[in-house]
DNA sequence: TCGATTTAAATTGTATACAATCTAATTGTA
DNA sequence: TACAATTAGATTGTATACAATTTAAATCGA
């Protein structure tokens, strides 16, 4: 058995699946305006304002380098602003604009349109969901 | 229920992992001098000799876009050489140097030393693997 | 058989990722 | 309380991804 086979090595599907993903959002987040990575930072702004950009880095598992052109960008396309903190001027926090808010409602559609492009046996969805949870944890760990 | 919230997207686990495993895969890789995306390419490489850019893509689904500059970077690390196909002159063939030879040896622990860093159980990551197979198998389809 | 179509790579332009470094603000402490 | 550490973002540089377009070669069809 060769170690070095595509097909043994368990990262690459991880890796080809995370990208086919990211090709079945784009028709459906085209016509919001949103990449993929966009529409996660707006789904945690979604959930609470007042963020700061470390705190959404923390909740995607991304940083500054990544962050702070995607949301200049997205404060670009006047979804949200960025804010210093008076507090503690390190601070950036992002708020949401008018539009910002609005946008929420024509997103509500996409999870339940993705999921329907995905066609996959419930089966395998299910073993595959309880392990990426039990991965998920263990590799959070700092260890 | 928020069908918005960041915990219920299924995709965003795959898309956190597959960084997550990319980030793991670099000290490993670093002293062969390869990124992640370089080694799959060498994976497939050293399976088969010759195989054209196109056929590699297809094997890792990515385009000419992505391929043509990262096969440019192995040639000029001496790992590979591009050569036109005589018969057919829009192909071109992917064959290896003996550096691209010798470093398929040096590689050789790479999948133990990362499942390793994973510490999670052997039998669990079969489980997963078949079933991730799976589904790339059922998305990569024309549906 | 010759122009239209198809095909494989290459190119162009945009958008991530992320390590490494830099800057400015805050905090800890001798 | 100066001032060295720490912290949050921003910046820089490199390496993907990928849509869209271009180029050159091969094939198809009237």
């Amino acid at each position: 058995m060769n170690p070095l086979a595509l097909d043994e090595q368990l990262c690459f599907p991880f890796y080809a699946i995370s990208r086919e993903i990211t090709r079945r959002y784009r028709p459906l987040l085209e016509p919001l305006g949103l990449t993929y990575p966009q529409y996660l930072v707006m789904l945690v702004v979604w959930e609470e304002e007042g963020q700061s950009l470390k705190a959404i880095g923390e909740r995607l598992h991304l940083d500054s380098g990544t962050l702070t052109p995607l949301l200049k960008k997205l404060e670009a396309a006047d979804l949200l602003r960025r804010v210093r903190k008076p507090e503690d001027e390190r601070h950036i926090q992002i708020f949401l604009t008018d539009a910002g808010r609005a946008l929420r409602k024509q997103a509500e559609t996409v999870p339940l349109d993705l999921v329907r492009t995905l066609d996959v046996d419930e089966e395998d969805l299910q073993v595959v969901k309880a392990a990426l949870n039990r991965l998920v944890m263990k590799m959070s760990d700092p260890d």
